[in-house]
DNA sequence: GTGACCGGTAGACATATGTATACATGCAGA
DNA sequence: TCTGCATGTATACATATGTCTACCGGTCAC
């Protein structure tokens, strides 16, 4: 798809993406340094810095893309599909770190070209989320509505927690426990959304002098 | 606190960030220029922008804090309290933009101090809810370990939305809304945390056959 | 074979930046 | 009154950046 020094200046990019750097804080000339080519040969294949995110942001989410593809597999409970999703996402995201640590710092970085286009794409995974949850029906008693707002929710907190996921890794077993009893909460919760609250406490009572 | 040519370097800072604008961005000049002082004068009042950003970071707590602290007020139920909370806290952010604007960017920002100062503040501010909800006990048979993790789950969602909040304001009603559901969901979620899904499930199509 | 085009290069430009040194002013304490 | 110190300024330098114009070597179509 990207082809030459398209390809070279991209993944030069990616390369200087570090703890401390963010894609719109990149140079044009810095690129082309690191990508081992003459600082106008980036004017060959982009018109600006701004065209340039934009390539690099295509670049990753076709990249995403097909990682989150494979995802499809057999859970019989919801709670196992949290299980099994968070922890191959989390993976996931480890084995692309630069990619990952682009989407987190430009969904709310300083160009707003670059925000709308990772908003766009988060949410278009969100609603692959829901549906792959509505076909496999993981939840019952829960409108497709709910479902596709709780994906949405769920496709961003991970994102966030993505970053510490890498960054720390000896938090990651608890950032992965934690994100599971997140979609957990709020799917149950969805569940139990059009009780009383009263009735919500008697529940509780009930199971407490149960244990 | 602030005396002088520091107050206004850190006030035109603020000034600076906009969409398109990050603190970590900002230059030493442009900093001097916009804030009426010669280049050098920086100097005089920070080690470095590193320095700086931290003190920006301090004055935007201050302000936050300050803000937070006047939300203890009334509320019978949970629920109510959440509507109450989210309403005040947005109205706040939309009062600070530069303010709520730098906090989210820098969160995942390419300065690794400011990262872990924002982080240790929200985590405060996450504490500080909790305790809250506690103290009140809006919230029945949820243990304070879950409440706490809770309340730091919601200070960073509502952080996020704040953003949008703040940009798109055909869309703040709806973002509102989100918010409360989302928090209900979490606690409500975190009540029927330990039944079996077999339950929840009966419970739910009792629900639906009431109706 | 020739002309067009694509990808890459070289050099030069105006302009911006961080920083160092040296100078000026005003106010506090002796 | 003199001294010190905090604050602000002026000048200067090395270095980086985006961008412009011009040049070069292949490759493909005709």
């Amino acid at each position: 798809m990207l082809s030459g020094g398209k390809l070279k200046l991209v993944q030069a990019a990616l390369r200087l993406i570090t703890d401390t750097r963010s894609l719109t804080s990149l140079g044009l000339r810095e690129l082309a340094r690191e990508a081992g080519l003459n600082p106008n040969t980036f004017y060959r294949h982009f018109k600006n810095l701004d065209e340039f995110g934009l390539q690099v942001l295509g670049y990753i989410a076709e990249d995403m893309k097909s990682g989150v593809r494979q995802l499809r597999q057999m859970a019989d409970t919801s709670e196992q599909a949290s299980h099994d999703t968070v922890a191959f996402v989390y993976s996931y995201f480890l084995s692309n770190p630069a990619a990952t640590t682009v989407a987190v710092r430009e969904l709310h970085g300083p160009s707003p070209v670059l925000r709308r286009a990772l908003e766009a794409q988060l949410n278009a995974s969100a609603r692959e989320m829901a549906e792959d949850i509505l076909e496999r029906e993981l939840v019952a008693g829960v409108t497709p509505e709910v479902i596709h707002e709780i994906s949405h929710m769920t496709i961003r907190y991970i994102l966030f927690r993505a970053m510490d996921y890498i960054e720390k890794p000896e938090q990651r077993e608890v950032i992965q426990k934690e994100t599971e009893r997140f979609i957990n909460r709020q799917f149950r919760g969805a569940m139990v959304e059009h009780l009383e609250e009263l009735d919500l406490h008697a529940l509780t009572r009930d199971r407490q002098s149960q244990a």
